[in-house]
Formats: C-alpha cells, sequence, structure tokens
DNA sequence: AATTACATGTTAGGAAAACTAACATACGTC
DNA sequence: GACGTATGTTAGTTTTCCTAACATGTAATT
C-alpha cells in the first residue's frame, strides 16, 4: 500500500461516524462502560455541536483492546500504560525511521517491551474492527 | 476475493450503524432529500426499535448514485428503472453463472443494456464510499 | 470482619436529534 | 396559468443521549 493511501486510510478509519448506540451494539459494551473508559481518556470520541458522542472506527478498535484486555484481568491503570507505550513506541519507530537501521529499531522496541512485561501481561491481540468494513 | 470473503464483506456493508445526521455529512444530502429517496423506495435503511433510520454503508453508496443521477438531469422514475434493470441483471447473472457461458452471459446483459438505454442515459459511475472505509 | 477501591448498574431530569405530517416554494412542462 | 416534481420549512412528538448522583458486587487491604 503506498504511504499516500496509508494516510488517507487513516484519515477514514478516525472520521466520526457512529453513535454511542451503534457502538454499545459493536463492542457488546455497555454506554455506561464506554463513557468511563472515556472519562479515563482512553477514548477521546467527537462530540457533536449538541455534545453527542460519535466515535469513529479506531475507536471501536480501541474499545474491543480495552474490553479483550479487562476480561484477561488488566486494570485501568494497566491499560493506560499499555496504550502510553504503545503511542510512544510508534512515535520512536517514525522518529528512528529516518535515522537508524531497521535491526536497530527492533532492538530498541525489544527494549520497550521489557519494560512493559515487568509489569503486567496484557493481551496484545489487536482490536478486531476489521470484520466490520471492506 | 474469496467467495466466503465476499459474502462476509458484503454482511459489513449491510450493516445498519450510521444515523442520518452522518449520512447527511457524508452524501451532503438534506435529510428532507434522505427520507423522500425512501419513500419513493430506493433506499430500504433499517429502523431501531424507537423507529429511528439507521444506514449502512450500502446505503450511503446507493444516495450517492441517486445525487449524481439527479444531478445528471435523471428523475426519480429513471432512477427507480435503472436500479431494477440492476437488480434484475445481477439477479440473472447469479443464476446464469451455473448455467452458462461467460460469452453467451455478455451477450444477455449487453441485450439488457440496451432496454434502459432507449428510455434514459443514466450516469452509471459507481457510487465512491470506498472513500470512507479501509 | 470491616473498609476501601474499582468497575459497572441504575435512576432522574434535561437537552438534542430524529420522526411524521402538513403546508410552502421553485422550476420545468403542458 | 395550472400542474407535477423535488425540496424547503415548520410544528408538535418521541427517542436517544447527556450529566450527575447514588447503588452494588467483587477483590484487595487492614
Amino acid at each position: 500500500m503506498s504511504s499516500e493511501n496509508k494516510r488517507s486510510s487513516e484519515l477514514r478509519r478516525s472520521m466520526p461516524l457512529l453513535p454511542i448506540s451503534t457502538v454499545m451494539q459493536l463492542t457488546e459494551l455497555s454506554a455506561r462502560q464506554i463513557r468511563y473508559y472515556e472519562e479515563h481518556e482512553l477514548i477521546q470520541p467527537h462530540r457533536t455541536e449538541g455534545n453527542r458522542r460519535m466515535f469513529s472506527l479506531n475507536d471501536v478498535d480501541t474499545l474491543l483492546e480495552i474490553k479483550d484486555m479487562l476480561e484477561q484481568g488488566v486494570n485501568m491503570a494497566g491499560i493506560k500504560k499499555v496504550f502510553d507505550m504503545k503511542k510512544h513506541s510508534s512515535q520512536l519507530k517514525a522518529q528512528a525511521k529516518e535515522e537508524i537501521s531497521d535491526s536497530e529499531l527492533r532492538q530498541i522496541l525489544r527494549e520497550e517491551m521489557k519494560l512493559v512485561q515487568r509489569q503486567q501481561k496484557p493481551s496484545l491481540r489487536h482490536g478486531d474492527m476489521s470484520r466490520f468494513y471492506q
């Protein structure tokens, strides 16, 4: 896939299309749960002019990951850590891409992994929204 | 693509995910227009328990086709005809697949085309929802 | 055993979004 | 100028979603 395509599909996946009722069905989470996870800053759904939450496909993906980890006994704090690390490591990766070799990068990511695994054993299975679109 | 994948992506594309407000943004149609097209049976959005319309990606695709044809001067009746023919010819095609050769099939579809073209000159450009997912 | 923290349920009251139905209007056609 | 078609607008209702508060089950802590 070209980087152009990657960028525009990222755009589509982050478009706020879905009301909470749809997200409830897709994830089998309650509204209370979804709002609670937002309260803890695990997701940041868009708001309409009238203050209704509107969710993207990425949000649904994230919620499925959260659900997964909770079911595996990871608590909010743990999930936050995992997400922080993910963000950090993808920033690192983006930055590193232009500076270092692949093998050096893999080495760094292995070290990051160890850091997290010391604290908990999260499921790293990726969210499964791919079921719901093309 | 395997026929299994084709079937399941069709499933996803027909899932009622979107409220009318989202569809309005995606298509740049007014609520009045969308409801009017439903009234004329060009789309059949799902209804929630509380009677709210919920639209699928296929519905959005269809609406974009309708918009396209209207802009090209085709009226409701013409659009209906085009859709009827589409449905008919895809049924025909499905049935034919197991009975006749490709070249025979192409011949039949050419004849169907002529039938419609005698009445109007619709745009056959396909709806462009592919912008919005994966 | 009592306390605490965490994740979620439930309820109440209010605001936004969507519904139907009816009437209004612009524009093309007879 | 009357008519038909596609769309706008408005009014009155119903449904969905919002926040905030309090309730509850379970696990960890004392």
